[in-house]
DNA sequence: AATGAAATCCGAGTCCG
DNA sequence: CGGACTCGGATTTCATT
C-alpha cells in the first residue's frame, strides 16, 4: 500500500497538531476541507493513521529519566529470547536488533537516574547480556508521529 | 510540576484518545465539560501535555526502513539550532541530545535503504553537522507506550 | 478559586452538484 | 472534488458555592 504526496503532507500536519482544522490543512495542501476529512477518513480505516493522542511532557508524569541503552549479547541469542527477556520490564519502550556491533537498542523511561541504574543493572544482568553501553537523553529536541512518548 | 489525580486522569483518557469531547471525558471523571476544558488548557499553559498528534503505523505510511543516526556537532552548536536543522525533515521521528561521544541521537523512518541514504547525505550535509554514525533496525522486538510503531 | 448551566459560535460531518 | 447546509461540541459568559 502506498500513499501519494498529498497524504503524505496531511499526516505531516496532523502529526506537528492533530487540532488544525481540517480547512486550515487544506489550505496548505491545496484541498477543500471535505476533502481533507474524506483522506484523513480513509488513512483511519486502512490503518496508516492508528488514532489521536496528546504529546505528554514525560517529565510531568514523573519519568524524567530517559536512556537508549545499546546490548551486546553472548553468541547465539535469538531476538525473540531477547524480546522475552526485555518485555518483562515495564521501564522498556521499545527495542530493536539493530545492525553495527550492538545486537539490539532498547529505549527505556525511568523515573530518574538511581531508578535507571537500578533497570539498567537487572538489565545487564540477563543471562543473554554481554555487555550494554547507555547513553543518558539531556534534552528531547523533537518528538513526532507518537514515536517514544511514554503512557 | 505536580498533577493531581483528576489532571492525570484527564491526560490518561487524552492519551488514549485525543478527540474524545470534554463532556465524554468529563463524565468518566466527573466534571463538567468546561471544567474539564479549563484544565486541560491549563495542563497546556504549563506545559504538561505538550501538543496533540496522530499515531501512524510507520509500515502503512509506506515508511519500512527505521535507523537511529548519532549526530557529532561542530563545536558552539545549541540544542536549539540542531533542532531547527531537523525539524525540517519529516524523515525525523524524534530527536534528542545526549550524553556520550555524541551529540544527539535521531530516529529516522524512510521508505527504504536508498530514501534512508538520501536523507541521510542531507543531514550529513547541514553545515552544524560534524560526521554521523548509523544503525539500522533488523526487527523491532518491542513497541510500547505509543513509542515508534503503534501497531 | 473552581464549578456547572446556559448561550454562542465555529468547525466537523453530510448532501448535492 | 468543491460548495453549502446542518448539527454537535468547543468556547464563552455568568451566577453560584
Amino acid at each position: 500500500m502506498s500513499l501519494n504526496d498529498l497524504d503524505e503532507r496531511i499526516v505531516h500536519a496532523l502529526a506537528e497538531d492533530a487540532r488544525r482544522s481540517y480547512a486550515d490543512i487544506g489550505a496548505e495542501v491545496g484541498l477543500s476541507a471535505p476533502a481533507v476529512k474524506r483522506r484523513v477518513d480513509r488513512l483511519l480505516a486502512t490503518g496508516a493513521i492508528t488514532g489521536f493522542t496528546v504529546r505528554v511532557d514525560p517529565a510531568a508524569l514523573g519519568w524524567e529519566t530517559e536512556a537508549f541503552v545499546e546490548i551486546y549479547c553472548r553468541h547465539k541469542t535469538s531476538p525473540e529470547a531477547i524480546k522475552r527477556g526485555l518485555e518483562r520490564y515495564p521501564e522498556v519502550a521499545a527495542a530493536s536488533t539493530v545492525t553495527g556491533e550492538a545486537d539490539a537498542v532498547v529505549q527505556i523511561y525511568a523515573e530518574d537516574v538511581r531508578h535507571f541504574e537500578r533497570v539498567l543493572e537487572r538489565i545487564a544482568g540477563e543471562p543473554f547480556v554481554e555487555r550494554t553501553k547507555s547513553v543518558l537523553v539531556l534534552s528531547p529536541l523533537l518528538r513526532r508521529y507518537g514515536a517514544g512518548a511514554p503512557a
